[in-house]
DNA sequence: CGCCTTTGACCGGCGC
DNA sequence: GCGCCGGTCAAAGGCG
């Protein structure tokens, strides 16, 4: 997972194929002041996934064994990779194949209120990362949607936030937070290869 | 009292 | 085949 390419300026990916198009579906619009917006778009994350993008999950194929302990920065990005996760059944069951998408804010806390209701699943600390990656479901019956919840060991400030699947019911609060958070949000645009600030850059801390 | 976090064990994939 | 590593399970305890 370390090698989610988004990165911010860190890892200067050729990227030419970068699955990671998307813009935040909120910001594009007009605002989102609104918050009823939000919440029309229930087949999204609340606004979020709604016509966002497939992350990828792509291997590193060297680095192996730690690299080095911040090397949190130092991951490889791989390059393209397959749009979608798979979550395998046994023997040839289907695979799920689940929308994914990740992107980082500067928070102090890793929990960010995006109006749904999660679950804590796990907890598991990874490699080139001092810290723990935390894992967390939406309780919603039927509805499978995880997130992981992971700060760099590198910026205490960021927190990488990485949704899976797309919530099938509609969000439970106001996510005035969610405001917020977006103003915060810095995704990796793959196009430009750029990261972009949405909002006002005013973050505090 | 119900829901949630915590935490170690377990499991499966993958590299060596 | 073995061990590493990331992801999940499930029991037990905590908190509102």
């Amino acid at each position: 997972m370390e090698n989610y390419p988004i990165f911010f300026g860190t890892q200067p990916s050729s990227s030419t194929s970068n699955p990671y198009h998307f813009v935040a579906g909120a910001s594009s619009h007009d605002h989102l002041h609104h918050h009823g917006q939000a919440a029309g778009n229930n087949t999204g994350g609340g606004g979020l996934n709604q016509g966002l993008f497939l992350g990828s999950k792509q291997e590193e194929p060297s680095e192996s064994k730690d690299g080095g302990d911040d090397g949190a920065g130092s991951s490889s990005q791989g390059g393209g990779g397959e749009a979608d996760v798979v979550v395998g059944k046994k023997k040839g069951e289907k695979r799920e194949r689940r929308p994914r998408f990740a992107f980082q804010t500067r928070s102090q806390v890793d929990i960010l209120d995006d109006g749904y209701r999660w679950r804590k699943y796990g907890q598991k600390a990874v490699k080139n990362n001092n810290f723990p990656r935390s894992y967390y479901r939406c309780t919603h019956q039927g509805c499978n949607v995880k997130k992981q919840v992971q700060r760099l060991s590198r910026d205490e400030g960021v927190v990488v936030t990485t949704y899976e699947g797309t919530h099938t019911h509609p969000i439970e609060k106001s996510n005035d937070n969610f405001e917020h958070i977006l103003t915060q949000m810095q995704v990796y645009s793959g196009i430009n290869n750029v990261s972009q600030t949405f909002g006002n850059q005013h973050m505090f801390q």
